[in-house]
DNA sequence: GGCATAGTACAATACATCTTGTACAAAAGA
DNA sequence: TCTTTTGTACAAGATGTATTGTACTATGCC
């Protein structure tokens, strides 16, 4: 509702982004958005990379999905994201994840990692 | 398909029920089951507890509801069950889960254990 | 057998999700 | 300014999910 306001008049705004509120991250929501395939292959990626990644450097499906699945990443409270120009970077919020669920990221990823064929 | 074929015979005939193989369990299956509140709060309790629980050992939903969600945690590979007369005991594949997933499990629920209040 | 109890099946509702297509807005460069 | 590039907005369709109500089956006990 207030959330939902605030969300759309942002974004409509464009290049204005809108995040939870710490208290809005749920366990529930960051299970909810690693459960899918692609959202988890992206978080993955995010999780090697010490540094911001732009938006399209996982070519795994259409433009407009993405931007959905960074959506849904982001509204979980996930990632952060950032335009510069043309642009967009994307982050991964590994702060305010460990600090809220303390070994959760690790054990999702460490796990994929296990069940993954070894890489070169 | 196949699967599904299986599933409903043996469900038919009740009390016999159906579980993934193991290379049919996927991560993302498993997140997608924890994503639920009322399950998540299902497996939480069956962690807890090294014996097998009553169908009904959570006041939480309604009958028909706890039968859903524990198909959905079933079928994802999470539990097994087993009836004893009327009775339907339900219990936790700890030992799959964590071969096949390692860290996986431990890190959701203690994530869950660090946010949840402290109990008594 | 008759009856109560435990859990399921099924249908219906309401709602969320993933994906794609078309159209648009914002920035960069000529 | 015109054009290209980058990403979004929006709508539509197909599919999945959570929940409840009604009816049923299976078991145990009298």
């Amino acid at each position: 509702m207030t959330n939902e306001t605030i969300a759309t008049a942002a974004e409509t705004a464009h290049r204005e982004l809108w995040y939870p509120e710490r208290e809005d991250i749920t366990i529930y929501g960051i299970l909810a958005a690693l459960s899918d395939p692609t959202r988890l292959e992206i978080v993955r990626t995010l999780a090697r990379h010490e540094e911001r990644c732009p938006f399209d450097f996982l070519d795994i499906t259409s433009k407009q999905n993405l931007t959905h699945h960074f959506k849904v990443l982001r509204e979980a409270g996930l990632i952060k994201s950032r335009y510069e120009g043309r642009k967009k970077f994307v982050w991964l919020r590994r702060d305010v994840l460990d600090e809220l669920f303390p070994g959760l990221l690790d054990g999702v990823l460490g796990a994929l990692d296990a069940t993954s064929e070894p890489r070169p």
